[in-house]
DNA sequence: TTCATTTCTTGTCATATGGCAAGAATATCC
DNA sequence: GGATATTCTTGCCATATGACAAGAAATGAA
């Protein structure tokens, strides 16, 4: 197998060599085009990605119809919905292809079997998921304490090549914004 | 050992009596004054708690030094900053009772050696983790399509017995909203 | 109980952001 | 490549919430 995504994520640092090739070759690799839904609201996620290539959104759709963006994901990015995928629930979510995509999936029975047989495996997820619960609620603070303009500065600066792969609509709800506020906000900045 | 609330959160339906006797007397009774802190920003959680008895609040200090509520918890509840216990590193909230409590302590070590060998407790423990991370996910989306008002009603309604134990200024904060305008909202309730 | 501190309320005014609509700019599709 | 749909910008005005300050109420300490 030539070497991919996985070989960097799952890597000789935290896992055995036999480990390895255990883990990798669960994975199986998928394709998904422009608009594809990785997941809908009403499913179970019963797999979750590794992205190789493209872009992905996850989005909801609020009371009254709107739809904000919960999350953007791109190469070496996990794309799973963790509460559906372990509490095996339906989810409320959508998650869809934004480009063409290269992932790389692993379904929630080789995950069991893994996550409790190699123990660096448990570890290496339970970490994952802390560091996706961290990054939620870092996020959720800002919401709180910064102004509209002071996040997407952030992001800009964290995730300069966004901008170009995802309009401008989807950032606008990421940030809790309207797009005519980002819109303002976006000539401000330039007017410095 | 007399029944505790650890009896409620670890009980028959998931676990075998032996477990259980492994687990149970793993968790060590301690008790907080009023005021005191559970963990304080810098350091590294060490342990975390279930809430037998008493209130307890989590918050962050904001670039302004501000004081922004993340949590509150109360019986049944777990304690536990997750990305500073699992990540071990210095964490950035402050967690502290806010009445006298007594908790049940676990530590670092301790759990590992429970997460690694008890399948049925690992799978307990990513089931916790995934529902913080669900609720926290639910709040995110709230404080953006939800105004104020609404958050303020589906607070009270979810733990009516709260606001008699906690500030309204700390309320306030929870809900991403100052006490001034928080006042304001329970004036226009009441006048309906 | 009394005094001091903290919390809560209320007033006035400021500001960030939203709602709506129209036109301009882009992207998409056959 | 041109028609069509989508996205982005901009104007006008509305509104939710914040900032600050002063007094009222509640709480805590001695």
């Amino acid at each position: 197998m030539n070497r991919t995504i996985l070989n960097e994520i799952f890597n000789s640092n935290d896992f055995t060599g036999e480990e390895l090739e255990r883990i990798i070759p669960s994975f199986k690799k998928v394709e998904f085009a422009r608009n594809d839904y990785l997941l809908s609201a009403g499913k179970t996620a019963t797999h979750y990605y590794f992205v190789e290539r493209g872009y992905v959104r996850s989005f909801a759709i609020d009371t009254e119809g709107n739809d904000i963006t919960t999350a953007f994901y791109t190469s070496a990015d996990i794309v799973i919905d963790w509460p559906s995928f372990f509490l095996r629930t339906p989810t409320k979510e959508y998650t869809l292809a934004l480009t063409d995509c290269v992932c790389w999936q692993l379904g929630f029975e080789k995950f069991q079997e893994l996550f409790h047989s190699i123990e660096s495996f448990r570890e290496a997820g339970r970490t994952r998921l802390v560091g996706s619960y961290f990054a939620l609620k870092r996020r959720s603070i800002e919401m709180i304490t910064d102004h509209a303009k002071d996040r997407y500065l952030k992001l800009i600066q964290q995730k300069p090549e966004l901008l170009n792969n995802v309009s401008l609509k989807h950032v606008a709800t990421y940030l809790g914004i309207t797009d005519t506020s980002l819109s303002r906000i976006r000539k401000e900045i330039t007017k410095e």
